[in-house]
DNA sequence: TTGTTTTAGTAAAGCGCTTTACTAGGCGCA
DNA sequence: TGCGCCTAGTAAAGCGCTTTACTAAAACAA
């Protein structure tokens, strides 16, 4: 039934085995293994040995078979990536990077998506460990268990011992775009908070809070929306969700010159609901992304955004786990990345704010209106 | 230096061997073998010491070692996918639905993404035979080697003997996109094409022209622009990309009042270049997408696109691959996949074209008039 | 000539698990 | 009492490779 029941394979895998090398050879296993190894013990074995052996694998195509040679050396060049939802443009751009730094080095990856469920989370890393990947990366993953191999966090909720943590400087990235809005003269603004509990949300929601204070701009209850907020875990954000949040933050009519949105995607979708509803971006409302995803800049009008370096954090956290993998002694560490504003068209000064301005009221008049 | 000349690492993976367990137990590691693999040849074991075994296992939380299984059971339970690049979004969606499927059936896979280089696209696909993958799944690659374990082709390029291929039915895409504009009214009908040698952009071309003779539209070579035409292999596709091919469409002075782009991301990019410009879509120019990214019905105007099923077409991938590795008999196949037109607003009827009338006339004033 | 090195390898154990063929003891039955 | 059969396992080979300790022969030195 399996291929493995189908003995008379010749063409597939492995059916040339070390010891069919060595019988053709005339040697021994154990001579064959050492020169095509060129371990350091085959110094005795003389150069035209080693080429007749080499001639013969080649010859053969020979390729050693992955698993005998692990079950020995204890090596698998394999690491276990976990993370929320590929199809996601963040985790794919991670992942990208990822991937750069770790086929440059012999290394493979097994990638799992666990989209929030908890029992997944858990489970996972046991599956990966039982593959023996000799380290995992979470990408913005709630795990609480300790793990036993070494592991590199991309955007860590929480913090675990043992972890290596690159994060992005979200209290920065918080701060400057609250800045961008403060400097532009906005008073008024609305926001889209990410889900609770990650730190991302909450050390971005920090700068927010400070700038505003520094900015003397007052952040109300009633213009701030919790994304996600019905699930513990996330779900990938889409534009769908920030439609929704800024059509209802329209209905109930509190006024506001711009909106700061957790991500690129909500923010997408909000705009979508601004213009449904009639109004112009950015003359009525500037809203401003988290992220720099790959269609923001390409947006209409072009997403003013803080921008990610997302596939930057994938090679960082690559390049420091396999940095633990070779040195066991590497201490684990925080790598903390710069985000950058990047300014575009969705955000400009805010209609001047005097009576019959055309600054937004946000109610049903207005949409009626449309 | 590597984990594996650390021997007092006690709470690393397998320390619990299965002969650690058969000594505990005082019984062979081959019974306990049979009893943790409900082994038939087990029946003749009472339950007593059935029962026994597993509690032991329980309390040392043992995992057989995965490698050393595969060593005598020739199952990897591993496949492995291979894609032009991670990041952008047709491959992140075809392998959020192959995951779906194999991880439900106990699979995992490694994916490796070759970004257009012939020599990687190779190499690749024997580097995960060395790892023993039990199959292979190919993602919009153009693979020319014959492989020796079962493949399957999502969008492939060509065809190869033994793989069995998903297939979107480009042909009705491209026929019902040129069908919508055609319907509408337009005549002269720019055209972005495809990167040449896939089986994609033939079929999806032949489509469009087929459609083109039948509601007699005239397909003018200035107004046609190859995509993606300097390298042989495909780069991801960009909006900017789009942009720029766009630009120079309305470069060349030539009258059209609709684009029909062979994916979403240029047909993105085409609309940024098309407002730069002064024009309104759909007014001035319609343009319809293919694809239907998650961002498609969020842009500024939400883009009309033909839908592919991207995550459907990778759950069928992965689906019938392990069909054909379940059962060696199955014959390879090829799955066509029926596209959907999704109608939003980029596209409308086009201004009447008569003297005066405002019809695009692409030029340099044009451009000088905003 | 004898002893020592060097050369050119090899034998064999071991990695952790699976699997098949086998056995020792107990029991029923004629 | 003897035979076969069932029960409860076990022994051992094997998967394909690595690695260490060893050896036989040749080359060299004194």
């Amino acid at each position: 039934m399996t291929r493995s029941s189908r003995p008379g394979n010749k063409s597939a895998e492995s059916v040339v085995t070390l010891k069919f090398l060595a019988e053709y050879l005339n040697l021994s296993p154990a001579t064959v293994s050492l020169v095509i190894n060129k371990s350091p013990s085959a110094k005795s074995i003389p150069d035209k040995t080693k080429a007749r052996v080499l001639r013969a694998a080649e010859k053969f195509d020979y390729r050693p078979n992955f698993y005998a040679r692990h079950l020995s050396k204890k090596r698998t060049f394999t690491i276990g990536v976990v993370v929320p939802e590929i199809s996601e443009g963040y985790a794919a751009l991670v992942m990208s990077g990822i991937e750069d730094r770790l086929l440059q080095d012999g290394y493979f990856y097994f990638v799992v998506s666990h989209r929030g469920r908890q029992d997944l989370i858990e489970e996972y890393p046991r599956m990966l460990m039982d593959r023996a990947v000799e380290g995992l990366i979470l990408v913005n993953t709630p795990l609480h268990r300790v793990i036993t191999v070494p592991t590199v966090a991309v955007s860590p909720h929480g913090h675990l011992k043992g972890v290596t943590a690159i994060t992005l400087d979200n209290h920065k990235g918080g701060w400057l775009a609250l800045e961008h809005l403060a400097k532009l003269g906005h008073k008024r603004i609305a926001f889209f908070k990410g889900q609770p509990g990650s730190a991302d949300t909450e050390s971005r929601w920090l700068g927010v809070c400070e700038a505003a204070a520094k900015f003397g701009i007052e952040i109300r209850p009633e213009l701030t929306v919790q994304l996600q907020g019905k699930s513990r875990h996330p779900e990938p954000s889409t534009p769908e969700e920030g439609f929704l949040h800024a059509a209802k933050l329209l209905e109930t009519g509190e006024r506001f010159t711009a909106l700061l949105a957790f991500n690129d995607m909500s923010a997408i979708g909000a705009i979508r609901a601004f213009c449904d509803a009639g109004y112009n971006i950015p003359q009525h409302i500037s809203v401003v992304g988290f992220d720099d995803v790959q269609t923001a800049a390409y947006q209409n009008p072009r997403l003013t955004t803080v921008r990610q370096p997302l596939r930057r954090m994938g090679e960082a956290a690559a390049l420091s786990l396999l940095e633990r993998i070779a040195n066991a002694d590497v201490r684990p560490r925080e790598i903390l990345v710069t985000p950058e504003l990047i300014v575009r068209e969705s955000t400009s000064a805010p209609a001047t704010d005097e009576p019959g301005s055309p600054t937004v009221l946000a109610s049903r008049e207005a949409l009626a209106e449309k």
